[in-house]
DNA sequence: GTACATGCAAACGGTTTGCATATCT
DNA sequence: AGATATGCAAACCGTTTGCATGTAC
C-alpha cells in the first residue's frame, strides 16, 4: 500500500482518467523531497517518460491540489507542492540567505492561529503557511564575518 | 517636513542622484496606500511625468530596498512595496479569496519569534511577514451560503 | 465512440537587461 | 567632463492557453 493509494482513488471517485502521466507525476511528488518546485516535478516524472510536457505538469498539479491530493506551499516567488497529508500537517520556515525550507510544527502555530481568529476574524491558512528568515547555519556564518564585516 | 525627508538623506548620503523620477516614485509611494503594488507605483508617479518607464520603477524600487527607503513586503505573487517606517512596523494578513491586506500589529508576532528564535535559532525576518487566509467578511459570506452550497 | 487528456507551440504578464541618449553633480 | 540614470525595446522566465491528436473509459 503505497503513500498515496488514497490519491488514486480520489481520482476514480471524482471521474479522473488515470492516464500514465498522473500516476508518474504523483510519484515523483510522492517519493521526492517536500515542498518541490514544479520544475523538480517536472524533471523527476521526464526521466521515465522523456515525452513528458511542463503544460501537462501544471495542469496535472492544479487538478492534484483541487482534488486535495496535494498542497501548495508559499514557498518562494515559484509554485511549490507537496503530498497532503493531514496527520502530518506542518509548515514552513525557508531561509532567504541559503534558499533552505525546513518543517515546523503545528504546535508553533496554534495559539498564533487561535489569536489571529478570535482578536480579528481571520482564519489563517495554515497549510500554506511560511516564515521567511536566516537558518541557524547562515545566522552563524554571518556573525563569523565578525562586526566589521557588517 | 515631509514623511521621506530622511530617505532623500540617504539617497545623497549613498551617492545617489536626485532625479525628478526618483522624487516622483518616492512621492508616490509615501502619499499613496500602504503596500503597493509596481503598477500601483506606476501608475501614480507617471500621472506627473508621462514619460516614466516601468523599468525605471523597478530599478528605482530595488535600489531604495537596497537603501532601506522602501521594504519589500510578500504579500502576492508580485513585488509589493511600502515606506520603510521602523517605529511602526507591522506584518500583514492577506485574504485569499478577495485579495485585501490587513496589517498586523507586531504585538502578535513577538512570542512567535521567540520560540523560533530559541528553539530552532532560526531569525524569522517579520519585516516580510505574511500570514495569507479568510477575513471576516469572506468568512462570514461563505457560511450565508449555508452547509448546503459546502 | 466520445469525452477528456496530452503534446506542441505560441501567448502572456511580471520583471530584467542592453544600449544609446540624456542628465545630475 | 564624467559617471550615472533614463527611456525604449527586446529578452527572460515561469505559467497558461489554443488546438489538433491521442487515449482512457
Amino acid at each position: 500500500m503505497s503513500k498515496h493509494s488514497g490519491a488514486l482513488k480520489e481520482l476514480r471517485a471524482k471521474g479522473c482518467r488515470l492516464t500514465p502521466q498522473r500516476l508518474l507525476i504523483l510519484e515523483a511528488i510522492a517519493e521526492g523531497s517536500a515542498h518541490m518546485g514544479v520544475d523538480e516535478v517536472f524533471r523527476r516524472a521526464r526521466e521515465s517518460y522523456p515525452y513528458l510536457d511542463v503544460a501537462t505538469v501544471y495542469r496535472t498539479l492544479r487538478l492534484f491540489r483541487e482534488l486535495g491530493v496535494v498542497t501548495e506551499v508559499g514557498i518562494a516567488d515559484r509554485l511549490h507542492f507537496e503530498l497532503t497529508d493531514p496527520a502530518a500537517r506542518h509548515h514552513h520556515m525557508v531561509c532567504k540567505v541559503c534558499g533552505s525550507a525546513f518543517d515546523l510544527s503545528p504546535y508553533y502555530l496554534e495559539q498564533f492561529r487561535e489569536t489571529l481568529s478570535r482578536e480579528f476574524g481571520f482564519e489563517p491558512d495554515l497549510g500554506n503557511f511560511t516564515v521567511t528568515g536566516t537558518c541557524v547555519r547562515c545566522g552563524s556564518r554571518k556573525e563569523l564575518r565578525g562586526p566589521i564585516g557588517n
